[in-house]
DNA sequence: TCAAAAGTAGACCGCTCTGTCTACCTACAA
DNA sequence: TTGTAGGTAGACAGAGCGGTCTACTTTTGA
């Protein structure tokens, strides 16, 4: 509908993906965008609520670019090698759908907002449920285990990758780990 | 040598890991330490010198206690239970040294600062560092990728416990898989 | 055609931020 | 005894924050 509004979203998005949440001000995000701080408010009534809009678009580029990645997948091996390599591609910034890499954002929100009864947190939560659902629904269930070790091990690739700066070491590692679960 | 400096520096650590670093300025710090401005200046030059000193007050207390809690283990499995019982602990805030559960102190700064080369990002990766290596040194080394998938796991088990509010899931699953690994 | 909707620029408000500064106080060891 | 180190309170500067407001312009669709 509105182009204004998208434009800001996505504005919003890249530069709190980018430097952090509560190290842009809505000034910056205005400047950035060429759009009027009048029209921001009249699409959104605080920061929050345009956080919140660029958390839900991240959360909806990000499912769609997953689902794309295994949508080809015949067996379990399949969906560990391909979700991890396409993991790797983007921990080393060759995921163009999905920017730069610097972490993952909801849980670098999560670690800024620290009311876990905020919006901002339990959307956050959320995201890792459907990225869960969705794996699951990828996975045959043959192996219970293999779900949590697959979400677990993403999770620590993904902090790893970031801290350590290295995400090849963190790919290889996790591929190796789970091609040893018995 | 200075007790208001281990005020300072207690103080801020405390409300830097409870409302994150962002959240939280040099004036809320001195209210309640109850210190006054000028002596924080002349302990610290900036809030950034603080943040290291707390980063570096968390890094002891949290190396410290790992160590404890390690120390009379006698096995690799040894080595596997008693981490991830204590990790357990500490998301469920009952281990007292480290307080109230909210993630991990370096991965939250590290996603409020986002310039990787800055002495904040570093100095969270240093502490990585260290953590792996007092893990190594208690582990056989008779299982090469064993080291690996401890430390993936746990990274992915603290942000799933401090995401999820889940504590005590995050780590029977990490258990269960590290007694998979063949 | 023309009213409504959506946009513009930017001044302004009250508040908070980090960091500086003045002026004064206290403990203690040479 | 007195100089020094370390402490106090709090005003202040300069900037940025989120958010409101006025006054005006552009777009659009019935």
């Amino acid at each position: 509908m509105s182009k204004k509004r998208d434009l800001l979203v996505n504005t919003a998005l890249d530069l709190f993906y980018r430097y952090g949440i509560n190290s842009i001000g809505i000034n910056e995000v205005l400047n950035v965008s060429g759009v009027a701080k009048r029209t921001l408010y009249s699409h959104f009534e605080s920061k929050e609520a345009l956080v919140l809009a660029a958390l839900n678009q991240r959360h909806d580029v990000f499912m769609e670019w997953l689902e794309q990645q295994l949508e080809n997948t015949t067996s379990d091996q399949e969906v560990i090698d391909t979700l991890f390599i396409s993991l790797g591609n983007w921990f080393n910034g060759n995921e163009i759908k999905l920017g730069n890499f610097r972490g993952c954002f909801f849980i670098n929100t999560s670690a800024e907002f620290s009311d876990a009864q905020s919006d901002i947190a339990r959307y956050c939560g959320h995201h890792k449920e459907q990225v869960r659902l969705l794996l699951q629904n990828k996975l045959s269930g043959e192996t219970p285990y293999l779900l949590d070790a697959i979400c677990l091990l993403k999770e620590g690739a993904i902090t790893t990758a970031y801290i350590t700066g290295n995400g090849t070491d963190a790919i290889n590692k996790s591929i190796q780990i789970l091609n040893h679960l018995k």
